[in-house]
DNA sequence: CTATCTAGTTGTATGGTCGAACCATGGCGG
DNA sequence: CCGCCATGGTTCGACCATACAACTAGATAG
């Protein structure tokens, strides 16, 4: 198909032009490793969670999961508790501390994204954001 | 600004739906190392570099670039040879072997790609391939 | 010729992911 | 009511990826 080409080499620019592969540390420069600041993301949005209902949404194993939500209570941002309708299960939540460090992160992000799209021409701002969920929905398809 | 937001929740879902997040093969399902991946298409694509120039482009440290160009020639995929002009610097090719890999890793990204494309409607396709170079170039700008 | 800069290597510390083995609980058919 | 299998989590081992600092060697400016 053509496109294909282009495609891939422009994925391959965005993804290390936005800095994805430094693990420790997210794209907008704050001191957070990249895994907990989108775990971070989604305990912020939706509140407590199911480990294994975080684990899907990061696209991750259950192992690795249990890993990181162990470190985000290390850091004293979540906390574990047992799952109410299921002795097996645990709801994962943000602990206050955890909130405020989400909502820093979020401002960081903010503004990071903020500068960047200033940097995108006003009529394709749009477009942009469009493109970003239509390519994630195709990828999801397949 | 508006937009900040959807836009980050956006590359977010993006970045963990496209399989990123596996350092040990890469996102179209090779059983290649992405940042493996990452140099040898450019290897492939512009022939011998300056581990330098390689570092440049990958946006790695030179020491992380050596490393990494150590892993291909441990596969056979790669050699060092001294820069002509240069005797501190080294000059990295792809010896016919990683061409070949260069090659079947080209052929399953396009494979993948092309997949996702497909589940993007006709009329979008043009305006995914501009978004992500737009927001690219933003975020370099930046 | 010396002081400094640049290219690359190696060591150390983090961070990240998976799959397998293992445990406990839940659900189900007999 | 009791085995049997499925499900949610934890721990372990193997691997991959990155940065920064210290060090070597060649290049370069004065």
């Amino acid at each position: 198909m053509a496109g294909d080409r282009e495609l891939q080499e422009a994925v391959a620019r965005f993804v290390r032009a936005f800095g994805l592969h430094q693990p420790d540390q997210t794209p907008c420069g704050q001191p957070v490793p990249v895994s907990e600041a989108h775990a971070l993301g989604e305990l912020a949005r939706d509140g407590a969670l199911r480990q294994s209902e975080l684990a899907h949404r990061l696209r991750l194993e259950k192992s690795t999961t249990s890993r990181l939500v162990t470190q985000l209570i290390n850091r004293g941002w979540a906390d574990r508790t047992p799952a109410p309708d299921d002795g097996r299960g645990v709801l994962v939540q943000l602990t206050p501390h955890g909130v405020q460090a989400a909502a820093r992160l979020a401002e960081a992000r903010a503004e990071r994204f903020s500068a960047v799209l200033d940097r995108v021409p006003e009529g394709e701002r749009a477009g942009v954001l469009r493109a970003l969920t239509i390519l994630t929905e195709a990828i999801d398809e397949t």
